[in-house]
DNA sequence: TTGAAAGCGATACCAG
DNA sequence: CTGGTATCGCTTTCAA
């Protein structure tokens, strides 16, 4: 029994009522007759009646749909955030039209293009894409977007904890904990700089771990951008006279340092210190448990999506939202 | 300056010809001549046209869009294969409804509902639901469907590794690497069984460890199901004259046993062993190196598109896929 | 309380 | 080669 998707015009047919007053029936707009309104509504069941959601949105020119815009899924910050915007979305009837753009910035551009045909209410992004030209065609869709983790500029909302100010005060908090050297860990950068994307996140953690050393009136300026085991295990034991740590820019790139250490016979924390940032799940079963920065990413979520609603809704007076974080307990400083 | 959307109408007027010439120069449909033509793609691109996606479906009845019915995207091997997934889509032009179930079988079909009236042309889904009434509803919808972890029943092309046949060659695997005890972790079935929901993919692992041990003739059969520390410890240890093995269903619980047995001082592979499931990227960081089984993800990803897609384009030849997997190298064992 | 008709934006077909 | 018109399914007036 193969059931053809029935229209409002098949249940006008059967009801012997017109369109609109189905639509009136369906939608309950008010001004039908109870028992008429019963009847369309018993037959709309019985034919399996479903909308269709392009009809709909060719006249109301709403999709109830929110583009969102990402780098990828294999960093958990990125999925776990995903995960939290597409359940906040659905709870308020919007559904998600997910594109990748694994830092190229012509491909996003061109994601965004499509999601503006598609007429999506609003765009959730993780810019990758920078500049003026960018911008102007950001701006020209004429659609409510939230930015988060890269900023684009001022003119678009953002959406973020604050990872300078972060990266600052994880160089005073590793401080307090008697560390007078600390490492920063800037894996990927280069390759990412060469491309020319958009690495706003990057850059302003790396300026807070710089702000962070000169607070701190620390002598050395340590930051390694490339991944090579030798150079880092050498720079930790360079200077045995006073403690070092090694400040990481993900909780993965802490993992891998922990595992490091361990192989080579560094003793963490006695020899030297290590912390993450992201607080992600897995830290809970890794012993020792990891040092590191819980970033709220489910509020995070909850406000991306609820910003781009208000904006949606035509409230003028959203702004910028830098969302709260918190130092994790750790026993690797 | 803002730019309102302009259509293929206003083209027209510019240009002084009919919408339907509008139509053919834009989608080069041939039968015109050459000159209007290029006015016409020129007018477009000044006014910045953007053809109305849901105008078009509306008249062609595709979206190019295919749902992704997933159950969250905390667990890698869900969010890499829909990475992988979206990546493959896209090169064909496809667009993705992303929705997650978390294990919710009224959210799951409700969720489906939805993208059936937004007439995607076809799903691919993670099922948690299960039985007749579940499977004529998402046979009424008419769409090409690929299942993809869980299987909900033969008429359902279905696309994954095999999981039991795995799991009873790990058992070989490690009965070949010297152990006679072999504990399997089925963490959390419990409480998903008592959901009533598909947990066919779980089943089929612990039945291809059950199968392993009769195959192998090992004389216990040790499945915990729920997670406490001090059982698994005690369990491990119960035996010292036969080595013990861990065989779990992912790579996550892998490296949390991994580092309980630390913390209790078990040592590994010397006092007991370790097998993963999934082989996720955090693996290579992480020593010693944990055995595991790789899935080839994103070939897995691959072909459930591919089967989809040619489905969605009649092809009626498609059956189910049983992807390829290897053991990887491993030093837990 | 209900019906009829216009319209959303694109496509498709039939004339000319 | 081009114009006109019907159509997709639903919403939204305006009359009745």
């Amino acid at each position: 029994m193969i059931t053809i998707n029935s229209t409002i015009k098949d249940i006008a047919a059967v009801c012997e009522v017109s369109a609109g007053t189905v639509d009136r029936a369906l939608n309950n707009r008010g001004g039908i007759n109870e028992a008429t309104k019963n009847k369309i509504l018993k037959t709309a069941k019985e034919l399996d009646y479903q909308p269709n959601h392009a009809a709909r949105c060719l006249v109301t020119g709403s999709t109830h749909t929110i583009g969102v815009v990402c780098i990828n899924l294999g960093n958990s910050f990125f999925s776990l955030l995903i995960e939290e915007i597409e359940q906040i979305a659905r709870d308020n009837g919007y559904f998600i039209n997910l594109i990748l753009t694994h830092n190229d910035a012509g491909k996003e551009i061109e994601g965004i293009q499509y999601l503006a045909r598609r007429k999506v209410d609003g765009l959730i992004i993780f810019p990758v894409g920078i500049g003026k030209e960018y911008e102007n065609k950001l701006k020209r869709l004429n659609i409510p977007i939230v930015t988060l983790y890269n900023r684009i500029s001022p003119d678009f909302v953002h959406v973020d904890v604050d990872c300078r100010q972060i990266m600052r005060n994880a160089v005073s908090f590793i401080v307090q904990k008697g560390y007078r050297r600390i490492i920063y860990l800037n894996y990927g950068i280069q390759e990412l700089r060469e491309r020319g994307i958009n690495i706003f996140s990057r850059e302003e953690r790396c300026l807070g771990y710089l702000e962070g050393i000169k607070k701190e009136m620390l002598k050395e300026v340590l930051v390694i951008e490339s991944y090579d085991p030798d150079t880092l295990i050498d720079l930790v034991r360079a200077n045995a006279d006073e403690k070092t740590a090694v400040l990481c820019p993900s909780d993965s790139v802490a993992i891998r340092v922990l595992h490091l250490f361990r192989d080579r016979g560094v003793k963490v924390p006695e020899q030297a210190g290590i912390m993450g940032f992201d607080n992600i799940d897995l830290l809970k079963v890794i012993s020792p448990r990891i040092q590191s920065v819980d970033c709220k990413i489910r509020y995070l979520g909850r406000k991306a999506f609820s910003i781009l609603h208000r904006q949606i809704n035509k409230d003028s007076t959203v702004h910028d939202c830098v969302v709260k974080y918190s130092f994790t307990e750790g026993e690797t400083l």
